[in-house]
RNA sequence: GCCUCAGUAGCUCAGCCGGUAGAGCGCUACCUUGGUAAGGUAGAGGCCGAGGGUUCAAAUCCCUCCUGAGGCUCCA
């Protein structure tokens, strides 16, 4: 069925012959209805596999309109011409007059006598909404929502326990609480708020690494025009990986890397030779389209934060930018005690560019790696399309490698966006950018640190950094005092005051991992001390100072050890 | 996406020769006032991932889909 509903000042019509066998009988000169939502409507060849389905949904469509105007007469136009398959006559008349009948139950109705040629005048409001067609098919019912069937068919993805080991991350992330997934968001994270903490935790820690190493950070849009994407060539060389939407009739694409965006920041005014070398750093979330074979855990997901950062420098720069890089990153990954190994990877079939600018980019890096004596593997063919690439990979608890942090260079994007500097020269130069990131996703990260550490992590980074412990009923004020007090004080603290014996206590402290256990009991409330016992060791100590304790605590902290 | 496997309470799992659900932990309440990895009793909590089929009857058998796991392929 498909019907043009006209929110009109009159309409005014007269039968003239009868066109058809199954006319409607009638008596009519001409009749005149003012200030009324006209629906012509034509049933179509379709409609008869379900003639009461199309009603249903064309009268509450109808209703919805007339809603929407504020308007209570409806007249019924039979107007055939509106399709080229119309039904039969004899089901178009029934199918009329059952949408008449569904729709008098609420609105003012009338019709204009089926079967019949006639004369009509028509004066329509012309406002946005005056004039709105829609369609209907007896398939398309649309069902009644079903809210608490549809919470049913929500889940939480289940772990096969069976085949993973006790530090998978997986393990790990639920047992403290750390992060869920949901079917409604397949490979997309949800972090609960002590994943988040440690999440917080490591940007601090690379802002002020970053900032030290001399980045500026920005932030750029998530969607963009695809015309973007054409530009950067990643519409041709990586679409089958870009989530599509829309905005107001123009195609956007969620972003899968940062590039495109942070270039235009370059591009924003004119740069001197000055300002360079540029390190402008961006933690980028970006979505990518993922065979869904592929996913794993925090390992491998749909949408990741990456820590981003492109570099803006002149050739003669490029080797010491890229020392730099390296540098900085074997600084991070030393605070955190990991082994990775560095691979380089050259010119893939799907390349942008030239062989010559390829060779020269790839002869940079190694250059670089050469010199620092540096031990790497080359994957031939395996670089990203704009440039070749080192790549710092690591291994999880099965044994099975991931690449973290990456140096890419780029000749291309610099081109195709036509980005300049002006030089010492007066003349426009051409930059060379530099793609890097460290973490490489934040998520990825996550999921190697809490394998490494086996999910112990040391206090600037756990949730929970000190758990508060009543002895027994009597000490549960104080106890929520200590707790209080380190709270405020910026600790990240939880408090168990529960009915329970101080072993069952002290022992799921321990299974959460939390590094530092503070027990207040009779003693501690009489001489105002603690009773702290380390994560993981069998014995705690009694009599410490609050104020000892606080200090430890703080320069563990501060010092990230 | 492909091959193999899995999805039952918040978690770990049992039930799976069809007869509409069980345990332990956790949670709540009460009892216990105990000194560093599990004190006791009671209670609440599930449409058995979703949809369809076979059947008098489906968590259980069959089909489709979703999600997850391992591998392949691809990536941070």
């Amino acid at each position: 069925m498909r019907i043009v509903a006209l929110h009109s000042n009159f309409i005014e019509f007269e039968p003239k012959k009868r066109a058809v066998e199954a006319a409607e009988d009638i008596r009519m000169a001409s009749k005149r209805i003012e200030g009324c939502l006209v629906v012509l409507t034509a049933i179509e060849k379709q409609d008869e596999q379900g003639i009461g389905s199309v009603v249903s949904q064309a009268a509450e469509s109808i209703r919805k309109i007339a809603l929407q105007l504020k308007v209570d007469k409806v007249v019924i136009y039979p107007w055939v011409h509106l399709t080229h398959d119309p039904s039969s006559p004899g089901s178009a008349k029934l199918a009329l007059s059952m949408l008449e009948d569904e729709l008098s139950g609420s609105l003012t109705t009338s019709h204009a006598p089926f079967g019949w040629y006639k004369a009509f005048t028509l004066s329509v409001k012309g406002h946005p909404l005056a004039e709105l067609s829609r369609q209907f098919s007896p398939k398309g019912k649309p069902k009644e929502f079903d809210y608490r069937k549809a919470l049913n068919s929500i889940t939480k993805a289940t772990l096969d326990s069976s085949k993973l080991k006790g530090n998978d991350h997986r393990i790990i992330g639920q047992n403290l609480d750390l992060f869920s997934f949901y079917n409604v968001a397949p490979g997309m994270v949800f972090w609960h708020p002590k994943g988040l903490a440690i999440w917080n935790e490591l940007v601090r820690y690379w802002r002020e690494e970053h900032r030290k190493a001399g980045y500026q950070e920005v932030s750029t849009p998530q969607v963009m025009d695809t015309l973007l994407w054409k530009v950067s060539g990643h519409w041709d060389h990586y679409r089958e990986n870009i989530f599509l939407t829309e905005y107001e009739g123009r195609k956007f694409a969620v972003k899968p890397m940062n590039c495109p965006g942070g270039i235009l920041i370059f591009k924003s005014r004119p740069r001197s030779y000055r300002e360079l070398p540029m390190r402008i750093s961006e933690l980028g979330v970006v979505h990518r389209l993922e065979l869904s074979g592929v996913l794993s855990g925090l390992f491998r997901v749909v949408k990741f934060t990456q820590d981003d950062a492109h570099i803006y420098c002149t050739e003669s720069q490029l080797e010491g930018e890229i020392a730099g890089v390296i540098a900085l990153t074997e600084k991070i990954y030393r605070k955190f005690g990991f082994e990775y190994s560095l691979e380089l990877s050259t010119r893939p079939e799907k390349a942008m560019g030239s062989k010559a600018l390829w060779d020269k980019a790839e002869s940079a890096l190694r250059n670089v790696l050469d010199k620092q004596k540096l031990p790497y593997k080359v994957n031939e063919g395996d670089g990203a399309f704009y440039g070749p690439k080192i790549d710092f990979h690591i291994t999880d608890s099965l044994g099975r490698s991931w690449q973290l942090g990456t140096i890419q260079l780029d000749f291309q994007m610099p081109e195709r966006f036509d980005i300049t500097y002006a030089g010492e020269d007066g003349k426009l130069h051409r930059p060379i950018m530099l793609h890097r990131a460290i973490y490489g996703s934040l998520e990825r990260f996550i999921g190697i640190l809490l394998e490494h550490w086996n999910g112990n992590l040391p206090p600037w980074l756990a949730p929970v950094q000190a758990k508060v412990l009543s002895f027994s009923g009597k000490n549960d004020a104080a106890a929520a005092s200590i707790s209080q007090k380190l709270f405020s004080m910026g600790y990240r603290t939880e408090l168990d005051t529960r009915p329970a014996t101080i072993q069952s206590k002290i022992r799921d402290a321990e299974m959460q991992k939390v590094p530092y256990i503070i027990v207040i009991g009779d003693k501690e409330e009489k001489s105002g001390t603690l009773a702290v016992r380390r994560h993981g060791e069998k014995k705690a100590r009694f009599g410490i100072s609050f104020s000892d304790f606080e200090a430890q605590l703080a320069r563990e902290v501060s010092e990230r050890v």
